[in-house]
DNA sequence: AAATCAAACTAACAAACGTTAGTTTTGTAT
DNA sequence: ATACAAAACTAACGTTTGTTAGTTTGATTT
């Protein structure tokens, strides 16, 4: 019984090299010999260098709109859900920093279609969440600030998280979770 | 009196080309189109691609560090030194914002000199802005969060401004300088 | 033993890449 | 008018790119 097919250990090796160079900048040929064969082999299992990025990047948007869905669904306040969001956003990075990568700087190489389905999907997602915000200042749970600069404040540092969790020290998941509501809710003074 | 040597015209332009698709996935064809001549011709102005990106990335670098080495000479509360930080971050990013995503996104495919000098600018700007928290953490200035998370919820929201500060109806600067402090220093609610 | 099938291989292609060399055009100063 | 320098051009180069075609290997099933 195998647990990973080869096509995943494919796409999952690739991750790794589309975060540290990039998309573009990785071959077919850097791929292969990542993983220990000829880069004709790898048509073997996927049907070419596109494919592997619209499956990294399309599979990990998929987990954050259904992720959205189950906090829209809950019956808690503004600020409760921001929370959820923040737990959700950081879950997904220590599981996947790898596709985060992908995700953030290189959909625009994906086919026009994906990338339209993409766009879409990310706008619904922030949407949703500046619903939210406007919803947690109108009940006065939140400063009166502007919507976009709350939103984009908080989505930015947990869109970059990728790029530092690794390194630091490997920092308890929890501990990073408390920490990181309180500065991105309660601010730092 | 020319006020933009043709060099320069060449780099801004491809900037802009850099910050839409990535580097690696900008031909010098591509280039040279949006500059109405042909590739051979930036051979002229240009020694070739990878100058352009060291140029772009290590000049920004320079505006950080001499930036950053300003307000350490001030006689400022670690609070208030922040404030500043934020704000030059602002500023550069209302006026460089092209450059910005090359720092970001590309700046590993710089030659390996300019990688290296370029890695301990950014380490030894991020020690500073650690320091400072840290001193606003012992005076009792900031709340005793892990300072890393402080340093890098700040740093990530101002490092991609960029990528959201135009389309966003071009807010004024003052307005977004006052909202992103309120944001970042207070809190949300 | 024969057949099957997944997964590797070798070899090669056409297109695109960054870059070089040598030449022509264009505007400015003598 | 002539000379000069900046900046464009055409043509081509050697590589690298993603990908295809056809073949071989090795394990499992019949």
């Amino acid at each position: 019984m195998q647990t990973t097919s080869r096509k995943a250990e494919i796409i999952a090796k690739a991750s790794q090299l589309f975060k540290e160079k990039g998309y573009s900048a990785v071959t077919m040929r850097d791929i292969a010999q990542a993983m220990g064969i000829k880069a004709a082999s790898l048509y073997n299992h996927i049907e070419g260098k596109q494919e592997i990025l619209s499956i990294l990047i399309l599979d990990l948007a998929k987990e954050f709109t259904s992720g959205m869905d189950a906090i829209l669904k809950m019956k808690n306040a503004p600020l409760q859900k921001i929370e959820k969001l923040i737990e959700l956003h950081i879950d997904i990075t220590v599981n996947q920093s790898e596709a985060l990568a992908a995700l953030n700087n290189d959909w625009m190489h994906m086919s026009e279609k994906d990338v339209v389905d993409f766009v879409a999907m990310r706008e619904a997602y922030e949407e949703n969440f500046r619903t939210i915000i406007k919803e947690g200042i109108s009940q006065g749970q939140l400063q009166p600030r502007h919507p976009e600069v709350i939103l984009f404040s908080i989505l930015s540092t947990l869109r970059t998280l990728y790029l530092w969790y690794q390194k630091r020290g490997k920092l308890d998941v929890n501990l990073l979770k408390r920490d990181m509501l309180a500065v991105l809710i309660r601010g730092i003074v």
